[in-house]
DNA sequence: CGCGCGCTTGATCAGCATCAATTCGCGTGG
DNA sequence: CCACGCGAATTGATGCTGATCAAGCGCGCG
């Protein structure tokens, strides 16, 4: 899989050919990480930033007793810690989910592109912006919605990002979280999570089986996660709206 | 009050004088609002983005109930919808919480300072980072404390920022939110915030008063809401940490 | 084959929401 | 100067959501 094909800014943005060849000279490097894996540990240095191109990664920090909390989820086609461009340190662990693939650009190499095409330095910030819009619809999802609609919300969320990069044509996607993980993303535990799917399963919202999502009903999940219909800004902003 | 004095980047990225002087004389207009005010509503288009020069703006979502939750809360020297910059439109409204004095600059203008002066470019990038930052810090929040370590948290991060931009000299600063605002902001009713409050106070470590937040013990606070100490990324990036 | 991890289900408990009523502070007008 | 009104703070009683504790099951893998 390419990264070129859906690019930084979540498609949204389009880069021209030669911009994405620039962007791509300039990778230092392409690793393929394991299942759990953990990429950058919180307050480590960093010098280098990463763009996912197959599979999932996500940030995740932990309280005093030890009890994970994902802050955020990265699927292909997103940098995962831009912020450490500019910050030089993490406030979190980034952690692969699945096995996944990450393409490493050094943060010289990002200020060397930033400065040599400002279209590319744009599509940086977008990326930043766009990760704070998606950090605030969870901190809503968090405060103002219970399990239920948490989970429908999320799975909405993943579905139209899948779908913003090429990954979601059909209904049905993998997925390789545990239940555990999932809640661990939802702030549920476990047990509790595993009651949450089996009640959309029941009322045949969704299914979380096998590590595979398929969406039986997105206008009644939507509805039962109370989505902005405008979340994540699904028009293409080059282009004239419809 | 002068914004040159906090500047965007949260002190953080000191600017020169002359793109102080720049960004000021780019400015298109102040205006100053009266507590409660609805400045931006979700949706519409938007054209320009605020600066916060005194008192507090916050950004503000509702469920299908008609329940508000605090998405984000701003201080003197934030900017606080560079989003509408890039996304042309926002996903949450923004309302000052109590008087205060904003100053716009045009998406134009902003545009043009970008090109102009990569250093004013790169501060409002940071500015988007730093948002970020504090969006994944309410997420942990919310997600993994539970109600008085979600108080302790918010009243450490609110007094450190404002620290940052010099407006917290003592432990003691003025904060015009009634309880239930409060409750909208940690995602509690109106009723659990006041026995939180209560329960604090006589713990001795921190009052909340007639719009007044007395710190009395910062160390218990911190640990309570188990906050980070690397929180905010508090040393200046610009010199050598300590 | 058995060990371990993840899933599933049941029972009990705790934190916070909800409902309800009273009090306080303060501006307004008679 | 006092009566009134109103939003905010305070306190008590009760109920729901999801955590916690506990046990059993299925399955892949060493």
């Amino acid at each position: 899989m390419n990264s070129s094909k859906f690019l930084t800014g979540r498609g949204r943005e389009r880069l021209t050919l030669e911009e994405q060849t620039l962007l791509e000279d300039s990778s230092s490097n392409v690793q393929a990480v394991k299942a759990r894996e953990t990429l950058v540990r919180r307050g480590k240095p960093v010098y280098s930033s990463m763009l996912v191109t197959e599979g999932f990664v996500c940030r995740s920090a932990s309280n005093h007793r030890g009890q994970r909390k994902m802050v955020s989820l990265h699927i292909p086609g997103d940098f995962v810690d831009l912020d450490g461009f500019k910050l030089k340190h993490l406030d979190h662990d980034v952690v692969a989910i699945g096995p996944a693939k990450v393409t490493s650009y050094s943060h010289d190499t990002l200020a060397n592109l930033s400065e040599r095409c400002s279209r590319l330095a744009e599509s940086f910030w977008l990326s930043s912006l766009l990760d704070a819009a998606i950090h605030r619809a969870w901190i809503f999802r968090l405060g103002r919605l219970e399990a239920e609609g948490r989970a429908a919300h999320f799975f909405c969320e993943l579905h139209a990002r899948l779908e913003m990069v090429g990954l979601a044509q059909s209904a049905s996607f993998a997925f390789p979280l545990t239940q555990s993980d999932l809640g661990a993303t939802l702030s549920l535990t476990g047990v509790h999570t595993n009651r949450v799917l089996r009640s959309l399963r029941e009322r045949g919202l969704l299914t979380f089986q096998n590590r595979q999502v398929e969406i039986h009903d997105r206008k009644a999940l939507a509805k039962l996660g109370d989505v902005d219909p405008a979340y994540l800004y699904p028009t293409d902003l080059n282009t004239p709206s419809r």
